[in-house]
DNA sequence: AACCCTTACTACATGGAATAGTAACGTTTA
DNA sequence: TAAACGTTACTATTCCATGTAGTAAGGGTT
């Protein structure tokens, strides 16, 4: 585990897009963070999750905290009103994200159950060339009935 | 989810083959069951895994129930010197419910990411090729050396 | 110095997996 | 029929991940 990558363990497969790899109020919490130009406080992350649901500042924080450790956000201190405080900003931005975990589930099942993976994407594009086919066949009777 | 399909919600990554979906004494578990020719009781498991290592009589059970509430076993109840027992077999043979649920992994990654998926595949194939057209190559200049 | 604010530390709840003891119960055996 | 045997239901604990959140300790600004 390189502690430049997004540690990334587990795909919850009832989960929709972020949420197959992370928990709720991490995805929330990191599209706020990919949404912004510059690097966010917690502070300023909690102001804009609070306006969606009632929250605690240090639940926020927590989970800044832990996606930093898994990796996914990077962070420096600076000193401000409070004191000394954490400015987070995103490792890899939504795009790469997703694509290192996409590939790293794809990896291990290849790696895993290689000739069970393989028969069902042949299976697929047979399925999806039949359909295309089918279509093409309706298409031509089609016509062929304008023409008779 | 239908009573009759294995609940499989997550895969874990670096899991090795059953265990990137069950987890280890599960995993021990439905093998032994599996390997078995006719169905088996929580006794029957349990001598065999005592064998390999120290483990109370009560887990075996609690995780064949567990391994049964998932739809992975099924049981029926009979009366034998301890009263009623359960008597457990597989509801899917090995291979079937590896293709189960290695395609209910792949189903939710195309569905939620596609474009990433397609694009792996294209890369993945593109360099295979690209592998078998370097050794051709090779083997075409030492053909040519053996000749020259 | 007062004020404001943050983080470290701590704790609880939930769910899944592993772990395991014992009361309650049922069948077989003597 | 009672004793013996063995199983399951019930219960509990630990660990991990995630979500939740209060407060003591600490630091910078006003």
């Amino acid at each position: 585990m390189r502690r430049g990558a997004a540690k990334i363990s587990q795909y919850n497969i009832e989960g929709k897009e972020l949420q197959a790899f992370l928990g709720p109020l991490e995805t929330n919490i990191i599209e706020v963070v990919w949404s912004s130009k510059q690097p966010l406080t917690v502070r300023d992350v909690y102001e804009k999750l609070k306006r969606r649901k009632r929250i605690a500042y240090t639940t926020v924080m927590t989970t800044m905290d832990r996606l930093y450790e898994k990796g996914l956000l990077d962070r420096r201190v600076e000193k401000g009103r409070g004191g000394v405080l954490y400015v987070y900003w995103p490792k890899l931005e939504e795009h790469n994200f997703k694509k290192t975990a996409v590939h790293e589930v794809l990896n291990s099942l290849v790696e895993n159950f290689g000739d069970i993976v393989a028969s069902y994407l042949v299976e697929r594009i047979s399925s999806e060339e039949k359909e295309f086919k089918d279509l093409k066949d309706k298409l031509e009777k089609a016509l062929k009935g304008k023409r008779g």
